[in-house]
Order: structure tokens, then sequence, then C-alpha cells
DNA sequence: CAGCATCCTGCGTGATACTG
DNA sequence: CAGTATCACGCAGGATGCTG
């Protein structure tokens, strides 16, 4: 089954889409630094807000998505080289222009498949 | 958007729209039923028309898919109980609510990620 | 504090064969 | 034609422990 794969992405840019959101958190991260840069403890305590229930957030899975998004260009990471460390992250161009889609979904999932949530329409 | 309390409890509408569409094609399979009805075989040919001219799509990969839009309330199965067998599948009333969010998805895609589909947007 | 190294598991996905 | 049945595999993602 020595299968190559020439073609990683096809000319779909959905495809390229889910590629670059995929993953628990991204979507979330995005959104959540959407108010200005935050620190790594930052987020990773505001995605434990709301998360189902007490279910921690593995470092390695957090720090992967923050990677990943870096190299998507949608973050950037700021490193103040003290001790101890400081690390904020906040959108870059790319990332800012990409928030009001999120705010699309949201609001769409807000209307049409949340069982609970029909205030955060309003929320902003 | 001065939003002094953002947190809504994570109904998190991000995480449900991604749990919706998780998967290959569910994105795909709604944009290309707004044009109107189709068929299992054209759904299918019609993923398989700029997918990265990978493989064919595994029928149980696609009627899972189907059977989860279906489920979540995005499209309508209907069965002509003919033989041989036609099955059609149209986008529900929520499904099309749905296409303007892939259009933004598609739109900012078209933009930021550079692909070889800037000509797609004005297109469709 | 902000990560990285390692092990482990579930499930999404691919490939192939078969049926009503 | 429109699927279901089976087998196999890669990888996201959780849990722990360690470090600069």
């Amino acid at each position: 089954m020595a299968n190559p794969k020439p073609a990683p992405a096809c000319g779909c840019p959905v495809a390229a889409f889910q590629k670059m959101i995929s993953g628990k958190y991204k979507l979330r991260i995005v959104w959540d630094l959407k108010d200005g840069p935050r620190r790594y403890g930052e987020i990773r305590t505001g995605l434990l807000r709301g998360a189902s229930g007490s279910a921690e957030i593995a470092p390695r899975v957090l720090s992967r998505e923050l990677k990943a998004l870096t190299e998507s260009g949608l973050i950037d990471r700021r490193d103040y080289g003290v001790v101890p460390p400081k690390v904020e992250y906040r959108l870059t161009r790319k990332g800012k222009s990409f928030v009001p889609v999120i705010a699309a979904i949201r609001n769409w999932g807000a209307r049409h498949l949340e069982d609970n949530v029909v205030e955060m329409v309003a929320a902003e």
C-alpha cells in the first residue's frame, strides 16, 4: 500500500480551513485572543473555564495547537525571556481578519445548534 | 466589543460546530448541496473532483458523514424506494441557513489561505 | 511559569469485499 | 445504485513526570 501523497491539499478552501482549525482548541484560542494578548496560563485557564467539567488540558496538546496556529500565521508568540518565563500570544493581522468568521460561526451556532446559550448572541 | 462578562459557561457554539462538521467531507457536502438535491453517486463524484486526485472515497466514510449530517438536521435523505435504488439528499432549512457560513469560510480562505483558488470566489 | 518527553488509547479514515 | 461488513492503521488527544 505504498501510496505516496503527492497532492497534500486540494483546491478547496474548505479543506485548508478544516486543516487549519483541526484540533479541539484552535478556534477557541483565536476567539479568546480577540480581546488582546494572553499568556500561556491564561489561555489554558480560559479554555478550562466552560470546558467539560474539570478535565485538564494536556500541555502537550495546548502547546501543539499554539505552535500550529503560529505556523499558520494566525497568532504570534512573544517570549519575554525572563525568569520566571513569560510568554504572550496575540493575534496577527491574519488572525484578526479571521475573528469575524468565528463570529459568524458562533452566531449561527447559537441560533441553530445550541440548546442553552441563546443569550450569547446578544453577548457581543 | 466591550464584553465585561465573556464567560458564557461554554455551551461553546464553537465546540458544537466543530463536532458537527468534523469529518473530511461534511462541509463540502453541504456546499455541494446548496445548488439543489443530489444523489449519492453525484455527491461522491463531486467530492472526488478536486479532491487532490487521491484515491476513491470509501463508501463507508461517505455513508457515515451523510448519516451524521442527517442526524444533525442539516440535510434530508429521500429514498425513492425503487430498483435500482435512487436516493437524494437535500439541504434542510437549517442546512440552507448554514450555507452563508461556509461562504464566509470560503471567502476568507480564498483570501488568506493562498491556494490556487482565488477565482473560485467569484465563480461560486 | 511555560513548556517538552514518553506511553497509551479511541476513533476517524482508507481499502476491499459483499448485498438488496 | 446505494449502501453495509470487516480489517487495519495513523494520529489526535489524555495522563504523568520532568526541566530551564
